[in-house]
DNA sequence: TATCATTGCGTTTAAAAGACGCAATGATAA
DNA sequence: TTATCATTGCGTCTTTTAAACGCAATGATA
């Protein structure tokens, strides 16, 4: 450990709720491609961003914290949904392996491989961000944080396989009836970027007309007088989303939407 | 307390996994309305039933063992929907008042009215039962096991109202994705019958004639020979669930289901 | 045996979803 | 400067699904 000494880490267990913990995924979109944010350690294996919850902490607030730490971002769509609660769960994938070799060999070292193979429920959060405002920040714990795409992920230490498919299963059943976009895409974008969107995260591709129409159907799209240049073949119509109607239908829900 | 001992209670804690627990939301249809099971103590306060989680136990191992627990009932639906974080949770309305009368005055209560008051993050699972099936039973901490009205719940203890409010949009939002019935309805069952389910958890009145022929059009329904008799004016038909055509829907979905 | 609301099966109408046609566009390259 | 090109924007037509309603048959009741 570099930034912070194995005594420090363990001090700082002792202000955390006991066998509670969160996990991130990080929603990011990136030239067509559904991506998630993940953690590299010196190790070379991959996480998800987590953390413990402070005693008198909001597990909500635990998540915004991770949240905020690893991307640098605020105000961001985040939305819990599932809890992990197999007892195995911190012990598959050969984790006790793994934690060899992530800490110094101080006299701490052994405690703390000890701590992190302990049962911890954890909370599953997903998080929808803009992929070109986020910085990625590595934790204490990790070397490296990166964009990963969800069609070639990484192996991944511990049940953070399982828990990205369940956030994905939740995102692919969300969008039947909430607005997706606001979250993911830039300010100003065009229709057929927004249509990409929907179809990486739906699987299957849409006719550009008939998903116009749609999308137009639900009045949280704003169309601009200016158009995307420089693009090659003609230039197509910038939108944004209507913040108070977009705001509107997460709250009331879209029927039948995809 | 009367079937366990307060000294008993704290040392049963001690094999439970800290601040996490299990909180049930137990569905039942009677008489076209929809029911909760609800522990009544003895200072005539209400709650959820629930309760903590081994220290080796999965979180839906616990969650399954409390519901046995509690209806008699194996082999039960049973999900996961929401876990409750706020770190006052367990204090709202007024829970340290409540828990005075709680516990008898040995050596032992004012450490379990602690514990009580703690922080604990809860898993809340819903379950669909077939309400004459069910064998009601207190627990170490409740006077009264009963069934009540979702449309006329009494005053509950902690966050459980909030709890309750969360299962139900839960459930309201599955019925639009999943079959539901099979384990809320008694094994033959009329069109009447089933239709009076699905109104009383989506919450408005549907055309008999128009839901006929959409529940008929997912191929989860076998209907009988049988009809129901000594009932006033014409004998409806019995139907049944085809168990495989269900399995397969819930693991499918289906697609635009009300 | 007549009465009654319910039941089962049907049709009609309206709305939504899906498939596709075509001229206009504007950067690119000849 | 101008022809070329895939893309874009707007439209129509067809099919499917949903909603609204008609009516004769039923079977317990009076």
């Amino acid at each position: 450990m570099s930034r912070t000494t194995n005594l420090e880490l363990l001090q700082k267990q002792k202000g955390f709720l006991p066998s509670n913990s969160v996990d991130l995924v990080i929603f990011g979109f990136h030239e067509n491609d559904l991506k998630i944010l993940l953690l590299q350690h010196k190790d070379e294996s991959w996480s998800l961003p987590g953390g413990f919850i402070l005693k008198e902490e909001h597990l909500d607030t635990a998540a915004k914290r991770v949240l905020e730490e690893r991307t640098g971002l605020k105000k961001i769509f985040l939305r819990q949904f599932f809890s992990f609660g197999d007892p195995e769960r911190t012990r598959l994938n050969n984790r006790a392996h793994q934690l060899e070799k992530l800490f110094d060999k101080d006299e701490y070292s052994a405690e703390l491989r000890q701590l992190f193979l302990g049962r911890f429920v954890s909370t599953g959060y997903y998080a929808l961000v803009e992929y070109t405002k986020v910085n990625p920040v590595p934790d204490d714990f990790s070397a490296r944080c990166n964009w990963c795409d969800v069609n070639a992920l990484p192996s991944l230490i511990a049940d953070h396989a399982q828990i990205i498919k369940k956030a994905l299963e939740t995102l692919r059943q969300q969008i039947h009836f909430q607005p997706i976009g606001m979250n993911l895409l830039p300010k100003k974008f065009t229709m057929p970027e927004i249509q990409s969107l929907y179809e990486t995260i739906i699987g299957t591709k849409l006719d550009r007309r008939n998903f116009m129409r749609r999308i137009s159907s639900y009045k949280i799209l704003v169309r601009l007088q200016e158009k995307r240049t420089g693009v090659a073949y003609k230039a197509p119509y910038l939108y944004l989303f209507d913040k108070k109607a977009y705001q509107r239908a997460l709250e009331e829900g879209l029927t039948n939407l995809w």
